[in-house]
Parts: structure tokens; C-alpha cells; sequence
DNA sequence: AAAAGTCTCAACCGCAGTTAA
DNA sequence: GTTAACTGCGGTTGAGACTTT
């Protein structure tokens, strides 16, 4: 009697799960996650297996071993997105959202508690941490794309079309903002050893010569390479404050 | 040696946006 | 225009590993 139960495995997959649905997806693609779970026989929601793929599965991921360089990255672009996960990680090759997210809620956020900073961001991000531990967003919630768009279009207005070539999706903003900040050498770690234009894609490279730099020619020691001092990113804190200071009038949060 | 406390991270949950019917 | 299904995202949880007492 009764509807039969639909089985549903949870919790950690098996090697025997991870086969099946690396074969199924290098047969027929990524997308259509209801289809995987039920096409390949997997016990599995279709949430599961995309996250199961895009967090562990899908070749290239990286998966530990976060480089000083990497790290320096996820500070530098949370300070510009706040908790935007998924727009740090494609920032990052090979890393997923998850894997960054769990770094800076296990490592990055107590190490820059403990790291008191003159910079307005560094402070109003201490300030972020909730009870739990995690931190409270920066920047607007990501979620909002309406609240993006118009965000946007208000830009767009104001500066009459503009110099800068916005999209109208949020990854623009992201866009726009980091370029700024590549234009700025903002997220050039060193001002002497300069002379990798820092783009992220590499960054593998770039961390071997920011390594040999900072070994030969340097003063700083290697922590100053990865520490936010707070001369160095008073530019990023004014760039960042006209930027965040014009979504937080629009959203009507200038007083948070 | 073992109990208690802490940390890590894979996975789940729920919400919101997008797409298709 | 509406609705349901699907997808993507960030927050949260909890099991296992690790450390401390």
C-alpha cells in the first residue's frame, strides 16, 4: 500500500558511484542532471551528481595544496565580491567554488581575524563575522541578478555610455572590477617584482616567479608577500569604495 | 590509552534565476 | 502570461580526522 519509497543514496560517494557517472558524463556531456541520475543508474538526486562532477569529477580540478599566490587571490577577490564563490573560482583554474569557500572559512577568514589592518575593508570585514564564525557578504548578494541589471543600466545612464564596456550579466561587474584592479596593478602582489602582469590563468607560472623573486631581490620577507598591508592596497580600498559606495547608494545600504 | 574538544571538507539544503512547455 | 522543472549558488551540517588533555 502507499507510494513505494523512492531510494535516494546520501552521503559520500563510492568509487563504484564516481565511475558511473565519469563514464556517463564523457559518454553523453554535462547538463540534463535529472537524466544522469536516472539514465545511469545512479541512486542520486541530479543536484548531487553536478556537484559531484563540477566539484570532484570533472578533469582538471585541483584539488588541495592552495598556493601562496592562490591565497593571496581569494583574499583579493573576496575583498572585491564578498562571499561570490562561484565568481572567485573561475578566477581561479582548476579550483571550484566549494573548495574556496571552504578554504576561507577554514583558514583565510580566522587568519585575517587575527591580522589586524588599517584598511577599511580589512575592518569592515573582521566586523562581518557573524556568530557562526562565516562571514557576511561584501558586496551585494550575488542571487540578485534583477537588482544586478538594473545596477547596470542606472551605470550605463549616468556615465551616458560609458568607457567601461559593461555586460549585463553580474559576472560583468566582476569583470569590470578586477579589470580595474589589473589596470591599476592592483593585483600586483610586489611593485618591484612587477613584471608578470599577475593574470590569473598564469598563475602556476607566475607563483614559480614570484617564488624565485621574492627569494633574490626582495627585502620583504616571504609573509609580506601574502600579508594585507595596508599601504599596499589603499588604491584597491579607493577604487573599491567609489565602486561598492555607488551599488551600496543604489541597493540603499550606504549606511552598512 | 582514551575521552573530549577542535578542525576540515564533502555533501546536503533551500532559495532564486532560467528555461521550456 | 503562467507554471513547473531544472540549474546554479551560497549557507550550513555532520562525519571523520586530528589534536589536546
Amino acid at each position: 500500500m502507499g507510494r513505494i519509497p523512492k531510494e535516494i543514496n546520501k552521503g559520500a560517494w563510492s568509487r563504484e558511484e564516481d565511475d558511473i557517472l565519469s563514464k556517463y558524463v564523457a559518454i553523453h556531456g554535462e547538463g540534463k542532471w535529472q537524466k544522469v541520475a536516472q539514465n545511469a543508474g545512479l541512486k542520486r538526486c541530479g543536484k548531487s551528481c553536478r556537484q559531484r562532477w563540477l566539484n570532484y569529477l570533472k578533469p582538471g580540478i585541483k584539488r588541495g595544496d592552495i598556493s601562496t599566490d592562490e591565497e593571496d587571490m581569494i583574499i583579493r577577490l573576496h575583498r572585491l565580491l564578498g562571499n561570490r564563490w562561484s565568481l572567485i573560482a573561475k578566477r581561479l583554474p582548476g579550483r571550484t567554488d566549494n573548495e574556496i569557500k571552504n578554504y576561507w572559512n577554514t583558514n583565510l577568514s580566522k587568519r585575517l581575524q587575527k591580522q589586524p589592518t588599517s584598511s577599511s575593508f580589512s575592518v569592515s570585514l573582521q566586523n562581518n563575522h557573524n556568530k557562526c564564525g562565516h562571514i557576511a557578504p561584501e558586496a551585494p548578494r550575488p542571487r540578485r541578478l534583477k537588482i544586478v541589471h538594473q545596477y547596470n543600466k542606472i551605470l550605463e545612464n549616468n556615465n551616458n555610455g560609458s568607457e567601461c564596456d559593461q555586460g549585463s550579466d553580474e559576472t560583468s561587474i566582476a569583470d569590470f572590477l578586477i579589470d580595474n584592479d589589473h589596470q591599476d596593478n592592483l593585483l600586483a602582489c610586489d611593485d618591484e617584482s612587477n613584471t608578470t602582469n599577475s593574470k590569473i590563468p598564469q598563475m602556476e607560472e607566475d607563483h614559480k616567479k614570484v617564488v624565485s623573486t621574492n627569494s633574490t631581490h626582495n627585502s620583504s620577507s616571504p609573509s609580506d608577500h601574502f600579508h594585507l598591508s595596508s599601504e599596499k592596497f589603499d588604491p584597491l580600498d579607493n577604487l573599491l569604495d567609489v565602486e561598492l559606495k555607488k551599488m551600496a547608494s543604489f541597493l540603499g545600504l550606504e549606511n552598512d
